[in-house]
DNA sequence: TTGTCATATTCAAAAATTTGAATATGTGTG
DNA sequence: CACACATATTCAAATTTTTGAATATGACAA
């Protein structure tokens, strides 16, 4: 094994990693719970190939970990401290705690989907 | 003035400007207090134009700021609160809170360095 | 004003990241 | 088995970022 990684670069690859904007979204989107490819989709409407590709990033740094359900693969944050970072990084930039919690299920179809939509609502 | 740019996104613009190993170094030594040009040079092993180019990156973004004094031009945070995030970062990937904080002047010959050096080293 | 030192700017080449399109894989169902 | 659906992988083009080299600017001292 070959990893003599000076901290600031453990810490840069976090942050880039977590950085980018559909990667982000993602992040914010699974959030303290899971959330499957379909979620994703429709949430950020972008194209099912493209939201692989970030998810798979995201696994191969260890920030997500997924889970098989039937035909159904469930994502979730590994450390969902990382979301201490977006909201310190959010404060900086004046962003309203709340603003960017991203929890809105109502137009994925999977069945963990409209389970969620009704019990979890209630923070 | 053309800005209506969603939350995750300016989100992101703060992550990833931090997020590049040079400039996360240079954060890092500024931290709270303050650095020359000169002590980066140094503590860094970078070249000048480089790290100015990179200050010019992070004075853009609002990040820090500069203010002259005679010859040499004092970099600092904006937001210091960008230290908690690089903090929050750390402390993910498994990185004690001490072992990022750089604070050697040592090597720059600056008046206001060799002042710090002194003055500061108490903490 | 001339020189020197600290720092800034500009520009382009090199490298990395992002993104899209096509296609592959794995799982459940009939 | 064959099909449909959820998701993964691969590959290359487009874009962005990084980095280096050359040069410019601004302050002070002689």
């Amino acid at each position: 094994m070959s990893k003599r990684i000076p901290p600031h670069k453990k810490i840069s690859d976090l942050l880039t990693s977590i950085g980018n904007p559909t990667r982000l979204q993602i992040l914010l989107a699974i959030g303290t719970g899971e959330a499957c490819v379909c979620h994703l989709e429709s949430l950020l409407e972008l194209r099912q190939a493209y939201i692989s590709q970030q998810l798979m990033t995201l696994r191969k740094k260890k920030i997500i970990n997924s889970r098989r359900e039937g035909k159904y693969i469930y994502y979730r944050l590994v450390n969902p401290e990382v979301l201490e970072v977006i909201r310190a990084a959010g404060e900086i930039m004046g962003i309203p705690k709340d603003s960017f919690v991203i929890q809105d299920h109502s137009n994925c179809e999977c069945p963990r989907c409209s389970m969620e939509e009704t019990t979890i609502a209630n923070g």
